[in-house]
Parts: C-alpha cells; structure tokens; sequence
RNA sequence: GUGCCUAUGGUGUAAUGGUUAGCACAGAGGUUUGUGGAGCCUCUAGUUCCGGUUCAAAUCCGGAUAGGCACACCA
C-alpha cells in the first residue's frame, strides 16, 4: 500500500459511534414493531404525530431541567450558522408539548391523544440495547388530570408490550405528588439523608446535591437499609393527589395489570409529578436468583406546559418505549412488516431476447400484486433454478428466446418438477390460481 | 463520564517475535446461454490507526479509534 492509498483508506467515511445503518431484517424487525404498536395505539385511540428530530435547545432545557445529566451530559446541542442555539432531541414529550402548544391544541376537545415514533438522540456510551442514535414509540395523553388518562396510557403500553411476546409484567407505580407536595418531599428527603451523610455511598454524596429523589433509587448495598426509613412521597400527597393515586390503582385492578406500589420509584426527569411507572421484568440470572428488569416507564407531568412557557396548566401522561431496549430481550417477537412479500415464483430469464421483454413482464405481474424473485445478472439456468431451490420458491417462471418469440412463458412446479406452458397474456391470472 | 475485555479480506477464522499472512464462505469473470444446490480455472480483498521496543512485530509495549460487557444515568 502507498502513501496515497493509505491516505484514501484513512479518509473512507465510517458511521459515528452508537450509530448503526440498519438494513435488510432488521430494518424489517424495526417496522414490523413500529407497525404493531401504532396498530394498537389506534384501536385506542391515538392519532399520529411527527415533530422534527431538531428542536430549538431551549425547548429540552427548559422542560427536561438544567441539572440532569440528559441535558448536561448527553444532549447533541449546538448552534446553527445563523447562531441559534439547536438539539437533537433527547426524548419526545417536549417536543410534543411543544407542538400542542404551538398548535393551539388547548382549544380542541380535550384531551388530545398522541403517539409518535422515530429516531432520538443521547450522547452516551453505547451498549447492550442502548445506542446514540435510537427509535422510541411514544405514546400522550395531553388535556386532562384524569385518572382513566394514566391507566389507559398503562393499559396501552403494557398491550403493546404483551403482543411482543412479554408476558407476566410487573407495573411498579408510584405518585411523586404535584408540583408543591413534591417540594416538601424532596426537602423532607435531603434533611433525612443529610443526617446520615456517613452511611452514604459515594454516588449519593453526589446525587444529594445533584438530584435528590435517585437517593431513593440507589442500587449500592451500604444504601439499602436507609430506604425503609426514608420519607414517602405518599404522605405528602394532597388530598386530592392521593385519590387519583387510589384511582389509577383501581383501574389497574379491575383490568387485571399486576402492579406493585414502589415507594422508591423516582423517575430522572424534573417534569414528573403524580404518577410515575415503570413496566418490570422479573428475570432468573446464571445462578438462579431472581432478577428486575426495568423495560420502561412514564409517567405523568402536569406541570411541564407552564414550565415550557405556558400560561395555563396543561396536566398530560405519557410514556416511551425504547425500541433498541425492548428487542435485546429474547421474549421480543420479530414482527413481519405488513409491506413484507414471499413471493412464490421465481422469474428465470435467459438470453437477450428474453431480459428485453422480462421487464414488461415483471411489470404487468407487479399491477397484478404478483411479487416476484429474480436475479437479473445470472445467466445460466442451472444456476438461476439452483438459487431458486435454494430459496424454496416454490415455482419457477422460465422465459428463454423460445418463449419470447411465442409470448409464452413456462411455469415450473419446483416440487413435482412437472412444467406448463402458459400465454404470457394469461399468466397473471395462472399464477394467482397456484396453491 | 468510569472500569474490564476485544480488534486479521465483505463474513467466519489460522499463523512459537522469524517464509511472500494461510483457509473456508461470499463476490466478479470464465468454463458450449435451456432444466436442480456440482466441478474446474482466473481474479478481487486483510493484520483498525499512530507511535515505541527489536536484526525482525499480526504477535510485545504505549496511545488513539471502534466494538462488547458492566457501573453512573437513562429508554
């Protein structure tokens, strides 16, 4: 290799970390997915949206909060030739708020049912189901305060869930209390820690100052025994908040969703208050013990709109599902998009004469929704009728000069070996009556 | 952001510090352009990158990059 050729070799484009080109059966298995859950989401009800994947930065900043490693850490922000200042979003529900907002949806019946689906962006360190660049399904409920919004937004996910094959789902549920009780929880919280300062792990030191409620959160063993003492953000509920909490878990009973009350469960975002959820997964390891996973979660975040700018209170629940996270699991069926074709004959052309006329014929099959194999740059038959087998197709269409000169073509039942000669004008219609 | 492990043609792999880095598959071309996965021939294509140690590096060392796995955080 040469100067010049190492040169070539070093500039050759490659993809950035965390981010994949998707092709072939995965880029099936994605929409086979996506398709699945947007099914479900409209026999519920949900209409599609799709926000820009560039937002203004203020957009993410002012709703997921200054302070949380998403938008510190892992936002893909920066600014425009013209100076602004743009991300790439980190999540949905900003944007989407963003959009009812901007849209004057506040004026429509309430409440405005939403799902969304595409790429979103954190700037972290990829591994096992979590990259840079990933796809979320998004499901909001924007508009109301009421209950039935929370459970169906539950009811929803954990469908959409079991149709991919998951089954005995745990819901862990938790109401975090609204914007004021929240306050005097967190402030509760931090006084409560602070007393035990000494017993604390390295990672709450940090998490005291940084962000309180993850105190609750915490996985390190030294941890654990603080928890059953620590204030619960459900004595600090209003009056009104704990008879939605005790709602939504009615609803959950009476459809049957198993759930658990989790006093430790926090989400990151600061725009959570009242109900948060997270859907788990409860595993065996190696050793045989048992093992959670989280799958995912949402929640409710009636204060987010004011936050972003809003003069009224747009009280909204949501929920996401990362895409790449839910297909590492093994439980996770792969869907067949709706588009996907198995075509059962296989179009074997041979000589000039033929590849001429095939093209038109290929098309009239196409108008007749005939899908067909082929390979058009083979040119024996031995070697077209072998990659056929290898296919399993189970008929063969053979058009040769013969063929192209009598406006027949032969059909070839790959099975029984036995052959037709069809009329070009009636194969369509042949081929339709083949089992 | 932190830690551990890994890196050889497109894919899968081989090579005690010592031949021209080997093999299989895939691909391209050919072997009589008409009947079932074949055979034969030819070709394409690799030590991730940058340094160091050495007479000699795919092999040892350092760094970068990428990937895997965990942690933090999150989906």
């Amino acid at each position: 290799m040469n100067d010049q050729e190492k040169q070539t070799k070093k500039e050759t484009p490659m993809t950035l970390k965390g981010m994949h080109d998707v092709m072939d059966d995965t880029y099936y298995a994605y929409q086979g997915l996506f398709e699945k859950a947007q099914e479900i989401a409209i026999y519920y009800g949900f209409k599609p949206i799709e926000t820009p994947v560039l937002e203004r930065e203020d957009v993410f900043v002012s709703a997921i909060g200054e302070g949380t490693d998403v938008i510190d850490k892992e936002m893909y922000a920066f600014r425009s030739k013209g100076g602004e200042r743009l991300a790439l979003r980190p999540e949905y529900t900003s944007s989407i708020m963003r959009a009812y907002l901007e849209h004057g949806m506040l004026s429509q019946p309430q409440p405005i049912m939403l799902y969304s689906y595409g790429p979103v962006f954190r700037h972290e360190n990829p591994q096992r189901g979590r990259l840079r660049q990933f796809r979320q399904f998004n499901l909001e409920i924007l508009g109301t305060s009421k209950s039935i919004a929370d459970a169906l937004i539950i009811r929803t996910l954990t469908t959409i869930l079991e149709e991919y094959g998951f089954k005995d789902l745990i819901v862990d549920i938790n109401s975090m209390g609204d914007k004021d009780t929240r306050q005097s929880f967190i402030k509760e919280l931090v006084n409560y820690y602070k007393k035990h300062l000494d017993q604390l792990c390295k990672d709450c030191h940090e998490r005291i100052k940084t962000n309180p409620l993850r105190l609750l959160d915490c996985k390190q063993l030294q941890c654990q025994p603080l928890k059953d003492n620590a204030p619960s953000s459900l004595s600090h509920l209003s009056n009104e908040a704990r008879s939605h909490f005790k709602e939504v878990l009615q609803y959950l009973e009476e459809m049957g969703i198993t759930y658990r009350i989790n006093n430790s469960l926090v989400r990151g975002l600061d725009y959570y208050t009242r109900t948060v959820f997270e859907v788990i997964k409860v595993d065996t390891d190696e050793n045989g013990k048992e093992k959670e996973i989280t799958i995912t979660g949402g929640g409710r975040y009636d204060g987010l709109a004011k936050m972003m700018g809003s003069k009224k209170e747009v009280p909204a629940v949501g929920t996401g599902i990362g895409i790449e996270r839910i297909m590492m699991f093994p439980e996770c069926k792969v869907l067949a998009p709706r588009i996907m074709k198995t075509p059962k004959v296989y179009f074997i052309q041979l000589g000039f004469e033929a590849k001429l006329k095939s093209l038109c014929i290929m098309e009239t099959l196409r108008k007749n929704r005939i899908p067909v194999y082929q390979s058009i740059s083979k040119d024996s038959l031995g070697t077209q009728l072998a990659q056929a087998e290898k296919m399993e197709v189970p008929y063969c269409i053979i058009f040769g000069q013969k063929e192209a000169m009598d406006n027949t073509v032969i059909v070839r039942n790959m099975q029984t070996r036995s052959q037709d000669t069809v009329k070009i004008d009636a194969l369509s219609d042949y081929i339709k009556h083949l089992k």
